[in-house]
DNA sequence: CTCAAGCTTCAAACCGCTTTGGATGACTGT
DNA sequence: ACAGTCATCCAAAGCGGTTTGAAGCTTGAG
């Protein structure tokens, strides 16, 4: 498909190098030719072959993103879909291609040299990191910009990174359960080798701390965030012989679990048991409305996207800016999923 | 980052022509040599440069995915990212790139255009088809090969899809409500101008039609698939004076605000009130267990995605395979739902 | 009128790989 | 000893762009 550069000079009786300098808006090139090859260009449907274009500049011209499934618990994360759109913006607007990898996570070693070592990327965005995460040393190593979102804790080397404040929201959102008088707050968590959980658990655990509560394991919980792990947790917390008054949720999937759980039980939301969730403000699970229906700490993964987009592409095309990193900070928003503890 | 060829078969002392056979399998190259070159190639860590590869093939060795974006409602389709997944396991496998694209649906046009015309891919998967799409007649037009993920309806031109059979389903899952005695069956679909929601209406109104039961336009809604969408639907429809006594909903998701708006007026799931949704088997959304949550139509996406790369892989490399289809059928699964209608 | 300077334009090399069309040499049969 | 096979290996020409170094043609100053 498509004229080449050969032929589309041929066809102006120019050379193809007047040609592409006239396109690529080289000085050399008198106004006149220059419009007269854009607008044969233009007319001749003509668009540089990318492959040869990135084989002679050395740029690929493209940005891959690897995501992690793992073998065991096969879960595809949910927010993926949002974070590709607004990544997937900027990209549009740069001129990049985004590229995808779907990679079991036994092969990840591989999978990130195979990309680099093809040169099919410039730059890589690191999905889903956990807790002392191999591939940021991994990708130092190759040499290739990279950034990740999220943050992975217990490694030393520097590395650019785009994360939310999640001990900080995880804080906010107990101690806003415990301003309401609640004492027994549970945390219903992420899968406990990944980063963020890590955090979570890290702020809620001050909060209680700061409040002169007692933490308690029965009242904290990690696993896949999908709705029955919710609904099982509500189900089982709520038969202690203490059970909690209050919940943090990892996740509006979780969150709607859990009130499924406690709806079950009878129980009635900010009336009998108050609920805190975080909300990555999915486009498919909106919380909003005049009063939303849960309580949340909220922040755009799809801005997420994009402001991740933004910086790698800096990264790429200013080598030495070095390592950066933004921590965004999420609200505080008032649902009608919390109350004041009951007496 | 890397070895090239001709470094590799100098510090071999070969022609490159040597080495590129030895490593990709041609016969005029002897055992020794061969195998000499496999283990430089290894311990040099030598990937070839994708690039360079494909320009000299001609084949890019990937395939676009374009996800469209409403301007108007910015829902990213939550199936999606299982259905990558899918897709993204099967060109792994088969050594292409998957290579994606987040476009607003006023720059279709040129974004297919574009990716063809630079000779990005090789094939294309469409997501997401409307009614009369006319991304089919332009695809055909760009004779670049592609599978559409769904169909769509009054479109002459053949083509290639994979699709469920969503107008079975619904008319199963419809039928499955009326055996129960329900009279009152509403449709909680999609947004109209989407294939699969005209289909399944459809099939809801074949299901109708055959047990003489007159369909009520007060009882068939359609919109983007929240869950909000599903609770106010529940609420509203609950209210009317000649109340229906079965849902079906078009995805998990919508089921969930279904169940939610049913259950905050005290009504019971499979007793006082039932739904058969549909279940693509998100990972992030299970529904399954012993008894599973929902009744439900049941077609794992991620499968299809599977399924649609290999189609796809398989028009590209084989050029005259004709226009290829596939029609998935689904599993009426039970679950706690659904129940007989009440007296 | 001549020559250096300034504009335009071009030929050719190159990016890293594949592939066509030999070339080389060992081996065979006569 | 000689032509004919066969098995190996290689030089060189692309693929479709970019980019370097230089050439052709005007100009204007000397």
């Amino acid at each position: 498909m498509g004229v080449t550069l050969k032929q589309l000079a041929a066809s102006l009786g120019l050379s193809p190098t007047t040609v592409s300098r006239a396109l690529n808006g080289f000085p050399e090139v008198s106004k006149a030719t220059r419009a007269r090859v854009q607008e044969a260009a233009q007319r001749a449907n003509y668009s540089p072959n990318t492959r040869a274009k990135s084989l002679a500049t050395g740029r690929a011209q493209a940005i891959g993103h690897v995501i992690p499934v793992s073998t065991s618990h096969e879960m595809v994360n949910p927010i993926f879909a949002d974070f590709i759109a607004g990544a997937g913006e900027i990209y549009a607007q740069s001129g990049y291609e985004m590229i995808l990898r779907v990679v079991p996570d036994a092969d990840e070693q591989h999978a990130y040299g195979d990309l680099v070592g093809r040169g099919a990327v410039d730059g890589i965005i690191v999905h889903g990191p956990r807790v002392r995460d191999p591939r940021v040393d991994m990708l130092t190593e190759l040499g290739i910009p990279f950034l990740v979102h999220g943050r992975t804790s217990q490694v030393n080397t520097p590395y650019s990174w785009l994360d939310i404040n999640n001990q900080r929201s995880f804080r906010r959102a107990a101690q806003f359960l415990i301003d309401f008088g609640h004492r027994r707050v549970a945390l219903i968590n992420g899968l406990e080798e990944m980063d963020f959980a890590r955090r979570r658990r890290s702020g809620y655990l001050d909060a209680l701390g700061a409040a002169g509560l007692a933490s308690d394991p029965l009242l904290m919980r990690q696993g896949e965030m999908t709705e029955p792990y919710g609904y099982r947790a509500a189900q089982e917390m709520m038969q202690l012989p203490d059970p909690p008054t209050g919940f943090l949720a990892s996740s509006m999937i979780v969150a709607y679990g859990l009130r499924r759980g406690l709806s079950d039980m009878g129980l009635k939301l900010g009336r009998d048991v108050s609920i805190v969730t975080h909300d990555d403000e999915l486009s498919y699970l909106p919380n909003d409305g005049d009063v939303p229906m849960f309580t949340a700490t909220r922040s755009s993964v799809r801005e997420a996207g994009r402001r991740a987009a933004r910086m790698l592409l800096r990264l790429v095309n200013e080598p030495d800016c070095g390592p950066l990193s933004e921590l965004m900070e999420t609200s505080l928003v008032l649902g009608a999923s919390t109350g004041p503890a009951r007496a």
